[in-house]
DNA sequence: TCACAAGAGAGAGCACCGCTCTCGTTTCGC
DNA sequence: GCGAAACGAGAGCGGTGCTCTCTCTTGTGA
């Protein structure tokens, strides 16, 4: 047992790239069926039918139609964090605008497939229980959140005049993970302050795509994407953040 | 054509009130299918067990599993909005607390009845449009909240140092109806702005409670009551109504 | 080199689903 | 009282997830 942890001598048979080759195709058929009929309506056997074999092969590949489901989303939660990544470390504006552009660009990818994002932020699968695989794809937006607040914070341009709560109690250790934090002993009190904002901006992001996509302004919002805009600006005004519109 | 658009002659027969009686059976068997096992797992031929029925004749009943889910929808919709309503009447407290209670109260509400709340604020039934029929008691929470921001503005307590962004083409004319503005020609600029502000309170509402029904607050929040509590406090803010937490 | 085990695919089958059609039976209105 | 409408049951269609068995291919160790 000493050179073993290695890989075990080239393994590439060519049963092993056929399999590679197959469950990409069967990601990729999966995918499609997907963004263009969305999830509740994403089978097994027609995926299989697509690829052109039995229903019952598929199996070999995947154990069931929910562990399909979660390879999915946790692509999905992948795409959309990279989204967001990119924006937010390419943009040359200041803390508050590059959220704004970060939001923008979250929904944009949201509209442009929508099944892709009801899928890790509309309902849950029924009886899917998310394994922690899907955990540290799913913190990559809390990340770049937290890091536009500490940006924010460093530069001086987050407005004390914001409601400040007591951060006790309220934000999970892990949490500070992302922030560097390893310990969650020696979070200081003011970066919990901060990091606790960053809920507020989360869940107005979350909450406006999905109030639009979901179809709650009908007959409420005229121009949606002004809208939107002004519906994130206000939030992060609440969380110290000034976002100039127009 | 002259009396003829009363009701045709007491039309209560044995054969209407057995009618009326089977629905409302069927109506009870679908939600309490609904709420133990959730929209997807909703089984027509189940509900009809249920009833010791064949499934075939809940059809007489209900033209399909969709127009069932609908009519559900219409239920939740009213119930959730009877919930808001009915704390915004009673309370005594400030427009600002006052909708902090409102929102603890939803917040109550979609803890004890998850299903229910995925069915009306969650991922959309795949193939379903809403009807109109739903339009009218999905507006009220919409009621609730421009009715307290009204107050809030009435009362003098709606901060104005939060943000003011222009509501040309950003709110749908119709949407003032609720506001009692019948033309929306003749919606004054000043109620538009304060009414645009509406739309913030309700994504941070729906936003919160989505994310953490949907698990998506898994080690990051400790106490996710006062989590929300923080949440909301903070869009609040934005909107301009300072609530008081603890 | 060759045998054996593991992997892969196909097909049948089970229990469930939404929905339709047909068939008797009951009830209502004229 | 009689014809029509409403009602309930049952069979059946095409679809689903998933399992089991069977055959064939492929990789590996002796």
């Amino acid at each position: 047992m000493t050179e073993q942890t290695a890989a075990p001598r080239v393994p590439t048979t060519a049963r092993d790239r056929a399999r590679a080759e197959v469950m990409s195709e069967l990601l990729a058929a999966a995918r499609a069926r997907l963004e263009s009929e969305g999830s509740a309506a994403l089978s097994l056997r027609a995926v299989a039918r697509d690829l052109g074999m039995a229903s019952s092969a598929v199996y070999r590949y995947v154990p069931s139609r929910d562990a399909l489901l979660t390879l999915l989303i946790i692509e999905t939660y992948d795409a959309v964090g990279e989204v967001a990544e990119t924006v937010a470390r390419t943009s040359d504006a200041g803390p508050a605008q590059t959220w704004l552009e970060v939001a923008r660009a979250v929904r944009r990818w949201a509209l442009d497939q929508p099944y892709s994002f009801e899928l890790i932020y509309g309902t849950p699968v029924r009886g899917y229980r998310a394994p922690d695989d899907t955990v540290r794809p799913a913190v990559r937006m809390w990340g770049v959140i937290i890091g536009l607040l500490m940006d924010a914070d460093r530069d001086g341009v987050l407005d004390p005049a914001g409601p400040d709560f007591d951060p006790a109690g309220r934000m999970a250790p892990e949490a500070f993970a992302t922030a560097g934090y390893t310990d969650p002993a020696t979070v200081p009190d003011d970066v919990a302050r901060i990091a606790i904002r960053s809920a507020t901006l989360f869940t107005s992001l979350v909450g406006a795509i999905s109030v639009e996509l979901f179809g709650h302004l009908h007959r409420v919002a005229e121009d949606r994407s002004r809208f939107f805009d002004v519906t994130i600006a206000t939030a992060a005004a609440g969380v110290g953040l000034r976002i100039t519109l127009d």
